[in-house]
DNA sequence: ATACGATCTCTAGTGACTAGAGGTTCAAGA
DNA sequence: TCTTGAACCTCTAGTCACTAGAGATCGTAT
């Protein structure tokens, strides 16, 4: 049995985060100690793993509580798995394209002033105050 | 002179982010109506499109607080302008490197996967149990 | 028995808004 | 001039996924 803070090294995820996963629904209440203290088995640590994992991976919390709810049902249909899967697939690629996009205008606006001069002729504050300057959409 | 909802329109900033900007200090309160509407003049205008400009471009609002003060004395140094340009950027860069290897493990699992099967069965769900299933660290 | 680090609950704060309630004002049409 | 109704006002609370802190209790090593 672990007490949260052996969970918590064992799997880089602070104490405080544990009881927020569990009050979220993710982790089930623990068993507590005569003194209340929480007390876990092997199956918490890899919820809590699984968990980890996902939220590494960017998942949402109420992503990874379907995908628990699902792991709980062993003969059901994973279509709602990889449903949920590829949908953070989508959305991590959309937030790729939008930050190349940035990442492009921020580099010719921050190649516009080494910093030298006074903010009264600064390329970076002028471009911000005037979209027209800026290349293309973002 | 403009209401809040022309501005709105003008600068494609919801009318409660306007008040909300206003309140966080990043725009000044502006002159009033007798029955105590929001008037606003071009400077009002010009200033919340620069911070709308920035916002696009990620900045946080304190970022773009202290533009907006270095906007207000042309005649000082803008070394504080191209910093927080430069740093913007730094964090843009690094976040597209996570989000490039999110973008890989995530393919990876997903393409383990077609939905056909059951969910005890499917790699998506097996890969995030189990992260000596990934290929790199993420 | 005592010390002290770990744990407990509870509340509030983060950033950048968004939503809703309940009331007031403005401008256009009759 | 009156009336409608869209737009405006303030205020509180909710979002997401935590994080921080207060003040109290517990567990374990000496």
């Amino acid at each position: 049995m672990f007490s949260i803070g052996e969970l918590s090294q064992r799997t880089n995820v602070k104490v405080p985060t544990i009881r927020y996963y569990e009050e979220s629904g993710l982790l089930d209440a623990p068993e507590r100690t005569e003194g209340n203290q929480r007390r876990y088995d092997v199956a918490g640590l890899e919820r809590l793993s699984f968990i980890k994992h996902a939220r590494d991976l960017g998942f949402s919390i109420e992503a990874i509580a379907a995908l628990i709810e699902l792991q709980g049902h062993p003969d059901r249909s994973c279509a709602e798995a990889t449903d949920i899967a590829s949908s953070q697939l989508a959305d991590v690629r959309a937030k790729m394209k939008r930050l190349r996009a940035l990442e492009k205008e921020l580099a010719r606006i921050s190649k516009g002033c080494d910093g030298d001069g006074l903010s009264g002729d600064c390329y970076v504050l002028a471009s911000l105050a005037d979209h027209d300057l800026c290349e293309r959409e973002h």
